[in-house]
Parts: structure tokens; sequence; C-alpha cells
DNA sequence: TTTTGAGTTGTTCGA
DNA sequence: GTCGAACAACTCAAA
């Protein structure tokens, strides 16, 4: 009997899993190996949070492999190595894996292949990488368009979801690695699901009937609210498939009772084609993982004080929302995307700090971190990327936080110092009249800091040096 | 090949 | 307080 070795990485699932159905249809029996690469676990990009759920995530995905009668493998080295160690070992005759884009793991499964016959899968993307292009056969650079044409491909025939396998027989006695202690044993992921059948209760809750979908439009920018579905840690380890969210989500646009509920659900399906798009962008273009995608802006004068960073990195900016967010993350490993473009603009537009900077301390500190679209986020907001922000759009850190935490209860949430601040200068507390701060025990300049820097003085700085790298 | 319309998420200023 | 224009042209996608 045939044996394939079915290897995982970002596809921790069963069910709507093509590289495990490639594998299954190809051989009678399959070995499910995750390899701990020490390379990624110990990279710069990397960190504690999304160790640990990808550690969770392992774990249940070991317990629904034996529900089926098999058992995840775990082993630890270099890919190259241990795929042909446990080739050997299986006597197998071929290596299925999900494709994944990265310019490490491009390099990665380039080099595995020369070791063991190698078959990449698609799976990581709602569509196919590649499958969305020009009619000329060139890659989108601009989302609406590629929106358009990612929905019309979508229609024309909606991909049937891969239903999980009822059995997987894996030869017994291989040997398999214990998992290393998890880094945050008292859950990171507490607020995050790990497991493939919590992960898909949640999508169905999130689209069902009068579910949080059909209000996405008005309250997915508003962080003191928790109307986001929470699920971007299941798709960037692939605990729930692309695919099965996408046709969630059209699906719900379909069985919208109105206009307003139908643009809820089409702005979350939305969320997932960006996630798409800059999968797809990073395949193409994978220098934007070091630079700037457009070349004029690579050569900003950037200010990139050290001490303005901690101030930023800890949520001591003397921003009430910009602090809430990055206090936010740093306690959580998540944080609300509409205030990621708020403290991202902030590092970049107000401090005027390399992106760079930016994209690496969320993608240590970011459960979901996903390289294609952190690095494209960040290259939006800076103005620096593919379809990116006019340079001159530059977030005002207060009145964001005036317009989606009108109260300011997710500041209170996450920036204790200010509770007792009174509503009217919750965002702007350096404003409280000396008797104020008295008597809320909030001093400006010592229990909370003073504005690092002043916006209206920032936004000429950025504004100045961003036209000095485009006239050079 | 040329032309045309359009482009996630904002802010500031002045009428 | 509200509204429209300016911000800066430029590139992209498609007809």
């Amino acid at each position: 009997m045939t044996t394939a070795i079915w290897w995982l990485r970002r596809d921790l699932r069963l069910a709507d899993n093509p590289a495990l159905a490639h594998a299954l249809s190809y051989a009678g029996r399959v070995v499910p190996v995750f390899i701990l690469d020490d390379r990624l676990l110990n990279s710069p990009y990397s960190g504690a949070r999304r160790i640990s759920f990808l550690l969770e995530g392992l774990r249940r995905l070991d317990d629904d492999l034996r529900a089926r009668g098999s058992r995840l493998i775990i082993r630890r080295g270099r890919p190259e190595t241990e795929l042909a160690r446990l080739n050997d070992e299986v006597n197998a005759s071929r290596v299925f894996a999900q494709q994944d884009c990265s310019p490490f793991a491009t390099r990665r499964d380039h080099s595995v292949a020369q070791y063991v016959p190698l078959t990449l899968v698609e799976g990581i993307s709602a569509l196919p990488l590649g499958a969305v292009r020009k009619e000329n056969g060139e890659p989108y650079t601009v989302f609406t368009p590629y929106s358009r044409r990612w929905k019309a491909l979508w229609r024309q025939s909606v991909p049937a979801l891969l239903p999980a396998p009822d059995r997987i027989d894996t030869p017994p006695g291989i040997h398999s690695e214990a998992l290393p202690d998890d880094p945050l044993p008292e859950r990171a992921a507490a607020h995050f699901i790990a497991g493939e059948k919590a992960a898909q209760d949640a999508l169905r809750a999130f689209v069902a009937p009068d579910g949080p979908i059909f209000c996405y439009k008005d309250h997915r920018d508003r962080p003191d609210l928790d109307a986001t579905s929470r699920l971007s840690p299941c798709l960037r380890f692939g605990v729930l498939s692309p695919r099965m969210a996408a046709r969630a989500a059209t699906e719900a646009m379909d069985a919208a009772q109105d206009e307003e509920a139908r643009l809820g659900a089409e702005t979350w399906l939305n969320e997932l084609i960006w996630r798409d798009f800059y999968l797809n962008i990073l395949a193409a273009f994978p220098h934007v993982r070091r630079e700037s995608f457009r070349p004029e802006t690579r050569s900003i004068a950037w200010h990139n004080d050290a001490s303005e960073f901690e101030a930023w990195r800890t949520g001591h900016t003397g921003y009430p929302f910009i602090d809430a967010a990055m206090r936010q993350l740093a306690e959580t490993g998540w944080m609300h995307n509409r205030a990621r473009m708020a403290v991202a603009s902030f590092l970049v537009k107000d401090l005027l700090i390399d992106w760079r900077w930016g994209e690496r301390w969320f993608m240590q500190q970011l459960i979901d971190g996903d390289p294609a679209s952190n690095n494209g986020g960040w290259q939006w907001t800076a103005g620096t990327g593919t379809d990116a922000a006019p340079y001159f759009r530059i977030f005002n850190p207060v009145s964001q936080g005036l317009k989606f935490d009108p109260q300011g209860v997710y500041v209170r949430r996450w920036v204790p110092e200010l509770r007792q601040a009174p509503d009217e200068f919750i965002h702007e507390p350096w404003k409280m009249p000396q008797a104020i701060q008295a008597d809320t025990g909030c001093v400006i300049g010592q229990v909370y800091p003073r504005p690092v820097v002043d916006h209206g003085w920032a936004r000429e700085r950025t504004l100045h040096a961003y036209q000095s790298a485009r006239s050079e």
C-alpha cells in the first residue's frame, strides 16, 4: 500500500484541506507531520503569543486526528533533513503540503523539493494564488479592480468545500517528539480559539441570522464594541479554511434581509479578499518584505528616535487612543483593526519612524501576525505600498479616538490611569485643568505622560519629509 | 495604442 | 456648526 506524507505548516485543519485531500487520494496511508523549525521559532519576526497559539492548535489537531484513527507526528529540525528521514522511515513516495508564499517559505519549499518528491497544493487563500489576474495575465496591484475580478470569478463557480475525512490510516510505531513547553502557559490564546470545531462554530455564530456580520459595516470600526469575528488567528494558521469563511460570507450576503445587512456581509467578505490580495502581492513582489514597494518612497529621511519608539511600543505616547491600542496588543496579542491603522499612522507619520520597525513589533506581538497582511497593512498606512494611502492622509490620534471610541470605553479599559478622567477630556487629557487632574488622580506628566509630539507639528514635518523623498 | 475613469479606512481650512 | 475643497498628481485597469 502506498504511503504519503502530509506536511502541515499553516493548514491545521481537516475540513476543506486540499493538501490533505490530495494526499488521501494519492495514497492509502497518510502520515501527518508538523516540523518545528528553529529558524522560525527563533526568528525576530516570531513571538510567544503566536507560538502559544500554534502549540495549542497542534494539540487540538492531534486530538482530532486520533478521533479518526491517526495522530500528528511532531519532528524538530530542518524540514529537508526531517522529511528525508521520515520519508525513509515510512517508505513514503510523496510529500503533500499547502502552498505558502512568503520568501522564506518559498525558499524552504524549493530546498525541500531537492530532497523529497514534494507536491504543493493550493488552500492558503480563498481563491488559489495567481488565479485572479488582469486580462494581460499580470497580477493586480490595486485592490478595487482585484476585488471585482475576485468576486466575478467566485460567483462564476463557488468552490465546493472538501469534507473532513472520516478516517485517516497512519502506520503505527512512528516516533513523534514532544511539543515544547508553551511559552505562555496561562493562555495567551484565552480569548482565541485554536480548535477546528470551535472555529467553525464561531464562524457559524458570526454569520447566523441576526449575527454580528450583518452589522459589520457600521460596528467594525468601533474598538469599544466586540463586533468583529476574531477569527484572524484561525485563518493565520489555517485552523479555519479561508474558502469556508468566504462561502459563509457570500451565503450571508444572499440571506441578508436588507441592503444594510447585505453590505455588512460584503464588507466582511472584502476583508477576506484583502487577505487574498496581500498574499498574492507578497507572492508576486517578494521584495516588499524588505523594502517599500514604491521606489520613490525608499528615500524618506526617517527620524527613528529610539525613545519615541519605546513610548509607542509600551503605550506611553500621551495619546490615549494610541496607548490603549498598544497596551491591548501587549496584553492580549491582538489589536482591533481600526486601532491598528491609527497606531501605524502614529508611528510612521507622527513619530516619523520607519514602517519596518512597526511591522516587526507587530509580528512579534500579534497572535494573528501574517507576513503578507501585516506587511501590506503597514505599507498601506505608510503610503509606500501597492494601492497605498496618499501620503498626506495622516490620521489625527485625537479625532480617531473621538470618532471611534466616543465614550472612551476602549481607552478606560486599557489605560487605567485615565479611568476617572471626565468624558470631555478622555482623548485629550493634557487639556484637563489642574484641579480636575488632582481630583481624578491623573496628573499629566506624572501619572500619565504628556503627548510625545504635537500632532500638528508632526504632521507638517511628515508632509515635508515625504515631499522631499518624492522630489529627489 | 490611446484614452478615460477611478482609486478602503482622513484631516484641515476657510467660507 | 456644516460643507466643500484642497491635499498632488499619479498610476492603474480596462475599454
